[in-house]
DNA sequence: GCCAACCCATACGTTTTCGGTATGCCAATG
DNA sequence: CATTGGCATACCGAAAACGTATGGGTTGGC
């Protein structure tokens, strides 16, 4: 069964003839005579009466024809949507986002999203961030809106902007009356620490910070969250030095303060298994980018 | 776009992989995978990600394949259809009745039908003795039940029964009294005449019948169908000679006896368009016949 | 670290199928 | 009776598909 013998037989259903539908189907009648005897001996019926004046469908035909002209339009159909997909105009983003950057990004990102790709169906997850380089690997995400970027030969980074570190603090201590902190007053004082994802759970992310400042912080705890981290601090359990961004998340209670001196921060970056050809990624980074731009 | 390639594409896609799906389609590898390519070239992008462990569906593939999966399956079904509308398992059956038979031969047809051809759909529609030949011709039924059968070279006709002729009279009319009535007792009375479809309007079925009997009746009236003829005769216009099966159909204070010596009857036939190859018509008209011998 | 196994891609010759041209057959028409 | 219009058949050249042989890349085991 051909798809190419179904079309010339909806051809020949439709001009009711065979010599009109070969001229319309650019080809001369003789074949396209041959191919709807050859339709007919695979169904084992005749699909057409032959009158003197063109060709009449017969009831076999009539059920023929409907399906036959559905399976055309689906068959074209879908080779349309594989393109349309191929091309970015339909189809399916799947973002994945940490947290930190929920509130800063996301209400400006995804209003950009819908209008840069309005056919293409959008999914948000949030990832942690011990399982966020397993969803990008395993496709369960398109992209990932992380902070840092994931370190993985698989997979591709584009760094869109970057964050200050800032210290957060409740807002009852002493350091909240400042409009800066500097480093020297950090020493001593016990420390919420992050890990840094690609240096192990026992790390943190503000080492190097705190070394090239020689600022000393015991390890009060360790978490794997901003807002356990900001939870802590509220509980007085000690300080954070999160990027500036997470203070549009923080609760009631607790301050973020500038580092006098310190530049340092973390990039924003999108993240994408490299051998993914979605043709949405180049548009996803632009409207990240524009975000993180209004940030 | 070739409805081979889709079906290479669909078993590539569930085999998820070139060369299990080569075996389960029962060709070599090669062939297959080139097809797969060609299918990648027509739609300008790859529909599979090529792993080191088999094949696995982009989106655009993913796209692609719910719509080739379905317009598959649509083929085939229509194929599939076509036969059965062919073989006479599916499809539609018009029939075309006169009224004389319509009391006493649907009800025992239609079930009759029913049964014999499950799959069809039944339709119904009353013939008139002016319009029922071109209503074979032009296919708006496909069988006509007639009484006499049509006559016409493109008009085949099975005949299936015969009905006799009996007197139509009313109650009140003294040759109700007899239990059948002698051909003499009717010269001189007044006809309702109903026209033999062969002869033209001007002509009546039951000439041969009286001349044979050397009866003469003039002619009170000329109609068209036998309920006009019964209700003259109520109307005490005149007698009617009328098939034994209108009698089913007769109104209160119309009675029917037979005509002594008369044995003369009009056949009940299904015709059918000569070139009409529907497989329905021999079962219709063994259901007829059967519906006609428990009349 | 090399070798074997696995899987897809490419190359080439063979076979099948398709499309074009020429022509025949049939019926309707004048 | 000839002509016209429409489909069917015959034959040939062209295109497409299939099979066999083979290459190349990766995985996994010894």
């Amino acid at each position: 069964m051909d798809l190419r013998r179904l079309r010339y037989f909806v051809a020949v259903a439709e001009a009711r003839s065979v010599g009109k539908a070969a001229e319309r189907l650019r080809m001369a009648q003789p074949p396209l005579s041959v191919q709807i005897r050859k339709l007919e001996a695979e169904v084992g019926a005749p699909l057409f009466r032959r009158g003197t004046r063109g060709m009449d469908l017969t009831e076999a035909g009539q059920a023929l024809l409907v399906r036959a002209s559905e399976a055309l339009a689906l068959a074209s159909d879908g080779i349309e949507a594989a393109r349309a997909v191929a091309s970015g105009k339909r189809g399916r983003l799947s973002v994945g986002y940490m947290f930190v950057l929920a509130n800063a990004i996301l209400p400006r990102l995804i209003p950009e999203l819908r209008r840069s790709v309005p056919g293409v169906d959008l999914d948000f997850a949030e990832l942690s961030a011990s399982t966020r380089e397993a969803r990008v690997l395993d496709r369960s995400v398109t992209v990932a809106l992380c902070m840092p970027a994931i370190n993985h030969p698989e997979i591709q980074v584009a760094r869109i902007g970057a964050q200050r570190f800032m210290l957060a603090i409740p807002t009852s201590s002493p350091l909240a009356r400042l409009g800066s902190v500097p480093m020297a007053r950090l020493h001593g004082r016990p420390l919420i620490a992050l890990p840094h994802p690609d240096h192990g759970p026992a790390s943190s992310a503000v080492v190097p910070l705190l070394r090239r400042h020689q600022v000393v912080m015991p390890i009060a705890s360790r978490v794997e969250t901003v807002h356990s981290a900001m939870s802590l601090v509220l509980a007085g359990e000690g300080l954070a030095i999160l990027p500036a961004c997470a203070q549009l998340g923080a609760p009631r209670g607790i301050v973020f303060r500038p580092l006098r001196d310190a530049t340092d921060s973390l990039d924003i970056a999108v993240c994408w298994r490299r051998d993914s050809q979605s043709p949405l990624i180049g548009t996803f980074i632009k409207c990240a980018e524009k975000a993180v731009a209004r940030m």
